[in-house]
DNA sequence: ATTCGTGAGCTTGCATGGAAGACGGCATGC
DNA sequence: GCATGCCGTCTTCCATGCAAGCTCACGAAT
């Protein structure tokens, strides 16, 4: 219970945009994150520390540390003596991530909106990105809209100047990830949203905060109250 | 890769009312969780695993493993080779919270209000809780009432029905717990509180999800924005 | 035919040791 | 006096080994 030293009380990893150092851990964990975003271990897809270790070329230990940090963040679950799994997602699911999603993104426009030095470097990233999305849509560019919409919704988060929601909103949107993929293409032209991104940009330019924060909100309930339907009606219990 | 057998897909640990099992990384975890929320490690203490190890009676493994979760929840921090560290919250971090807090609670009244199965249950709770802030307010009970807001609040987003809303809020109400209980003598008696929860609980009854939400969140705000001031005057860098 | 027990082969839990990095004090040079 | 480089010590990182628990197939008994 030795405090040692009288050296700096560094806050919370919220600030620190620290370039995580290279580690067995980082890599296992990179990449067992971006197998499970892209499908490569399919929802219910069970395997083991050891296989996963020997694919790896590390010993287990690195991996079970990642397979810790990426059940903290409800990508896996790792069964004592079993296994790991991969999490499903059930509709149920997906309305709790919409839900919140919904919520805090309309906190982070609200925020924007509401602060003249952060909205200011943050409008210059959303116009290009809506820019990028009208091309996207004009050329029926379907991989790039997606890409535009994920970008908008990051520098959304990112930055409204709290960390800890950015961190929230990431951590379900990787949840959600895979099945915003899945359902991508089985959905109509998404033009609304597009209309909806420039609103809420004039919005945070405006600095009207309650306005901002309204359209945001809806725009990602519009988006879920499109995807549910979808997904009952296709049957799917999990993804 | 060979995904064995077509086992049971189980869904994420959302729905699973999982009683951990008992094991010494659950220990260390508890333990660990408990000493910072309780000040045992003071903000801004440093240790090794090493002594954590002995004083727990475990090897590092189970320590180190338990910091990796600690670690993704933001309440210490693993320095490379270095040592742990208890993160310190500044009052930007408790803005950062509070902000959060207010709009999660907020979404959490809303979908209680609007759920009549849910609602039932839940009013049942927070009609108990609020007698017993009442009783608490009268005989002048700190402490007893600082436990009666706690459960209020606790029941509002464990019984909202998304579960990722009530693991968000608890990870920030776990890292401000501190800071909370700190600055609890340091206010005038809170008779705003019990008044506001009634207001919060009659909206619930009567269904309105608007009104429900809006005056959660206000609830939120009016704490935050009493005790902001009373940060910065008390030069708080750190806490 | 069905049930139940048993054991082999998985799995992770945890302990431990060696390796490499970070810090701080001390000696050295100016 | 002051800066600088070196080295001992402390720390985590990672590999590995053993132990214990879980699953499932197989075989015996009913």
């Amino acid at each position: 219970m030795t405090a040692r030293g009288t050296g700096l009380i560094v806050g919370p990893p919220s600030e620190a945009i620290e370039a995580k150092a290279p580690s067995l851990v980082e890599d296992a964990y990179r990449a067992m994150k971006t197998a499970v975003r892209d499908n490569v271990f399919p929802p219910g897809y069970q395997g083991s520390e050891q296989e996963i270790a020997i694919r790896l070329g590390m010993s287990r230990t690195p991996v079970h540390e990642a397979l810790i940090r990426l059940q903290e963040e409800g990508l896996v679950r790792v069964l004592p003596k079993r296994g790991i799994l991969v999490c499903a997602l059930s509709p149920a699911d997906m309305r709790e991530i919409y839900d919140l999603i919904a919520t805090l993104e309309g906190l982070a426009a609200e925020l924007l909106a509401g602060d003249e030095a952060l909205r200011r470097p943050a409008l210059e990233r959303l116009d290009a990105i809506n820019v990028d999305m009208r091309t996207a849509l004009d050329q029926d560019d379907l991989d790039a809209w997606a890409q535009a919409d994920d970008r908008f919704h990051r520098e959304l988060v990112e930055r409204c100047g709290n960390s800890r929601l950015a961190r929230a909103v990431h951590t379900v949107m990787d949840q959600s990830h895979r099945a915003r993929m899945l359902t991508l293409r089985l959905r109509a032209k998404p033009v609304r949203s597009l209309k909806e991104h420039l609103a809420v940009t004039s919005a945070i330019r405006k600095g009207d905060a309650v306005k901002a924060g309204t359209l945001a909100r809806a725009h990602r309930q519009h988006a879920r109250d499109e995807l549910m339907p979808l997904l009952e009606t296709l049957g799917m219990r999990h993804l």
